[in-house]
RNA sequence: GCCGGUGUGUUGGAAUUGGCAGACGAGACGGACUCAAAAUCCGUUGUCAGCGAUGGCGUGUGGGUUCGAGUCCCACCACCGGCACCA
């Protein structure tokens, strides 16, 4: 029989709703705790399972903060800008503020049914004009300190969203969200200069306490490395700087190449003279994309400037100089120095156009192939670096090129400014106004927000302009520093903005004089513990970190991070074990799994469904398995006695409060309910359960099925509400068994079990297990050679015949 | 190609980080209750051999280290995620 889930959990949810229980104080000498999950899109399609995974976690990681005593941050918010939104409003003519109230009121709604202790009086939603006022007070400060500025500049263009993305929304030359081809196109962007940060958004991830996966791609992304910048003069007397990250290399360099776009080209058109060829190269760079230049990859291509030469500083040969599109213009300085000998790009190349390949460390068969996995090597054909290893001749000849001012030690990023203009209507309007006297002017701060105006149609336009292009009298406006005529920024910024800053305004988030005030973000930062997806660890978590940093630096955020603790969840498959998604046919509703279970056991078997962090398929009759657990909780009411802890339940309930107290910690949320379903089995062996006991087992259960405990809580008269009370304390004295079972083993085989006093001395469980009829048998009269004992597991005796 | 991760019963997954593999669920099978079914309760459930006590084999594959390996090392296979001509 089941207990009526639906009657008591509403009943609870419109307590809370009332009583506001998880309202934080603003009481700034208590010890806060920051929790947070990244805030969603409201989509059309409301909730999916996959939802509630990670709100669960923090949700119970949030109760269980506030039984220790903490003033809990635990917010929650509408990331609503964005394409979808936008889409479904041009398809269906109504205005995406309008679909955007729509599709917030149903998320809140299903977030509301599953019961999270979310503070609902600090909602903020991206879209609200008082909260992308400080979005765009933001860019202004980034304006005023140079960090955002205009460039005419290849972009990535996505040919169905018709609209301009950055490197990071680009997956495999595919529009990261409606998978189109993207193709490259010039136009003039906003960029917001990341690489200025680019070092210590690397340097500072070994101060914070992200998962590993989580740093090791931001490192990757970020792509430092350390080399050398090198000047090889030419026949023009310009010099062609390069950089490598292998000068020790320097004197097997045979030849140049520079990408396509290299300025330096222009500059040599007059003494080229092959420029036809050039030209003809040049052209059919440009129009491949980014994606068909690396699928070309195994045949590489070029052409020679013929008419102008470079020569190798420290060989003193003179040496050709190619153009191919295997050199990047946009990384290091778009020009390399090539050693076929030991590097697999410039070797193929030298193959193909008969170029000398020199080797100058020994070890590899370069008429074979590069031999590029050198750094045990010794150099070789390489003047005063002969002998040397490959470490020793990389500092050597850094510290030569620094002397003789022909180089220098680089580094260098991949890391690429952040495209920060999207041509399209639904998103904040850029508060920059142009003017043919001043150039780009910023609004005055006293004109924020700058409200997006209402437009006839939101229809992206095809020559790649906003919507907001169309709207003359919103786009004619004076110059704030002139007064003359001057027109209005009409790009609107990227989803990625407004949730770049999101909690901040957590702390403080009705000010309307400051993003938050500086002691609610003194007191609250940095975010203790935030989760989300591992497919915004180089997009969302990036680019906060970024933007945290710039206003750590110019005084507006006290902390130099903005989240001290990332971890992220496996994502929720479906029940075939392939990715949810409505064309697959495979979307489970949590409306309806709350309707037939209730949201105390979708929240359950949501922790229960495996490891956190790794993705588990959807499985509706596992279910059953939590429902019956919670049920059987229930029932536990009608064998309930007066009394303490029974003292033969005592070590069980000391060692359940241990360990799901840490493995919360831990996020092991399954093994923490199945110590909890380990201890009701006990119980329910005895078939009665003290007071005192009971209330243990609903505060442990609390933090995972809020409602049903509460209700429990009620039902047996203990005083104030179960989410006011105290965690639960554990004697460690209490969690250690003064008997334990030992396995007795021979020659690693257990050919007994024992029964012996948990602090036995080694000698005696020797002696103990040598004495057991069965282990004699084994022995027989073989030769004990060796004996192991390991405290409270085994004893392994090691005999031969 | 490079970086990261995963591989355990019929099934989702446990295993104190080198110490009794399979906790806790699901499913299946047997039983109780029931006119019957559902629900609930009790029992069995890695695999092979054996009536049985018991024994052999078992954590993707092949080697190795160790008294002892799912866990560590080497080589390989498969799948997933990220990056990808980054000099």
């Amino acid at each position: 029989m089941s207990y009526n889930f639906a009657q008591i959990e509403k009943k609870w949810q419109d307590i809370w709703d009332q009583e506001q229980p998880f309202a934080c104080s603003d009481d700034y000498t208590k010890p806060k705790y920051y929790a947070l999950v990244e805030f969603p899109y409201p989509s059309g399609q409301g909730l999916h399972v996959g939802h509630p995974r990670p709100y669960t976690a923090l949700d119970i990681v949030a109760r269980k903060r506030r039984m220790q005593g903490y003033n809990v941050l635990f917010p929650m918010g509408w990331d609503a800008f964005g394409l979808p939104t936008e889409n479904y409003a041009i398809k269906n003519h109504v205005h995406p503020a309008q679909v955007t109230a729509q599709n917030i009121k149903r998320f809140k709604a299903q977030l509301k049914a599953l019961g999270f202790s979310f503070d609902w009086s600090r909602e903020i939603n991206t879209t609200d004009p008082s909260y992308y006022k400080w979005t765009q007070w933001i860019f202004l400060q980034l304006f005023k300190h140079g960090l955002a500025y205009k460039a005419e500049m290849a972009v990535n263009w996505c040919t169905s969203c018709k609209c301009v993305l950055a490197n990071e929304e680009v997956v495999g030359g595919v529009c990261e969200r409606c998978g189109s081809e993207v193709v490259r196109k010039t136009k003039s962007q906003w960029m917001l200069k990341i690489t200025d940060y680019a070092q210590r958004l690397v340097d500072d991830l070994d101060k914070l306490d992200f998962i590993d996966r989580v740093k090791t791609q931001q490192r990757n992304w970020i792509g430092r490395s350390t080399g050398a910048q090198v000047k090889f003069p030419t026949s023009q007397g310009d010099d062609l700087v390069v950089y490598t990250t292998r000068p020790d290399t320097l004197f097997g360099a045979t030849y140049m190449v520079v990408a396509p776009e290299h300025p330096l080209i222009e500059k040599w058109v007059g003494s080229i003279t092959n420029m036809d060829d050039v030209r003809a190269y040049q052209q059919k760079a440009a129009h491949k994309s980014d994606f068909e230049r690396t699928e070309l990859n195994k045949d590489k291509t070029g052409v020679q400037i013929k008419g102008v030469t470079a020569v190798n500083p420290l060989t003193g040969k003179e040496i050709p100089i190619f153009i191919s599109d295997y050199v990047l213009v946009s990384y290091g300085t778009g020009a390399i120095m090539a050693v076929p000998a030991h590097d697999t790009r410039d070797y193929e190349f030298a193959k193909k156009f008969h170029l000398p390949i020199v080797e100058v460390v020994q070890g590899g068969d370069i008429e074979k192939q590069a031999f590029t996995d050198c750094d045990t090597g010794i150099m070789i054909n390489s003047g005063f670096l002969n002998g040397m290893t490959v470490e020793q001749a990389k500092e050597a000849i850094i510290q030569y090129l620094e002397e003789k001012g022909i180089g220098a030690k680089k580094v260098n990023f991949k890391l690429r400014d952040w495209v920060f203009s999207r041509q399209r209507y639904w998103g904040e309007p850029i508060p920059i106004v142009h003017c043919d006297k001043c150039g780009y002017v910023p609004l005055d701060e006293s004109q924020l927000p700058l409200v997006l105006p209402d437009v006839k149609s939101y229809e992206p336009t095809d020559n790649g302009e906003s919507p907001l292009a169309h709207m003359e009298d919103w786009v004619q406006t004076t110059c704030p520093k002139c007064g003359g005529p001057a027109r209005r920024e009409t790009d609107t910024m990227p989803q990625w903005a407004g949730s770049s800053w999101y909690f901040l305004r957590y702390t403080d988030p009705h000010n309307d004089q400051a993003l938050a005030s500086p002691a609610a973000l003194k007191y609250w930062l940095p975010v203790d513990w935030y989760n989300g997806g591992m497919e915004h660890t180089t997009l969302h978590l990036l680019y906060s970190r970024f933007w945290h940093k710039f206003l750590y630096d110019i005084g507006v955020v006290p902390t130099p991070e903005p989240y001290q603790k990332r971890t992220s969840h496996g994502m929720i498959l479906g029940e075939n074990g392939e990715k949810m998604s409505k064309s697959r046919g495979n979307v489970v509703n949590p409306d309806d799994v709350v309707r037939e279970y209730g949201a105390d056991t979708m929240r359950l078997y949501e922790m229960f469904i495996g490891d956190f962090e790794k993705s588990a398929p959807w499985n509706p009759s596992s279910i059953k398995g939590c429902s019956r657990f919670l049920d059987r909780t229930y029932q536990m009411f009608d064998m309930l006695c007066e009394g303490q802890i029974r003292p033969e339940m005592e070590g069980d309930f000391h060692r359940t409060i241990q360990k799901v107290s840490q493995d919360i910690e831990d996020m092991k949320f399954n093994t923490a309910i199945a110590a909890m379903m380990t201890l009701l089995n006990k119980i329910y062996d005895t078939k009665s359960v003290t007071r005192e006991e009971f209330k243990i087992f609903i505060t442990l259960l609390n933090p995972f099925a809020p409602h049903v405990t509460e209700e429990l809580w009620e039902m047996c008269g203990f005083p104030g509400r179960l989410n006011q009370t105290s965690w639960p304390e554990y004697d460690p004295a209490k969690c250690v068994e003064n008997t334990v079972e030992i396995a007795v083993m021979i020659n690693g085989k257990v050919r007994a079990k024992l029964q012996v006093a948990a602090d036995i001395s080694e000698q005696d469980a020797i002696a103990a297990a040598k004495a057991n009829d069965r282990v004699q048998e084994f022995l027989g009269n073989m030769n004990v050679v060796k004996e192991i004992y390991v405290k409270g597991k085994l004893v392994n005796i090691v005999a031969k015949p």
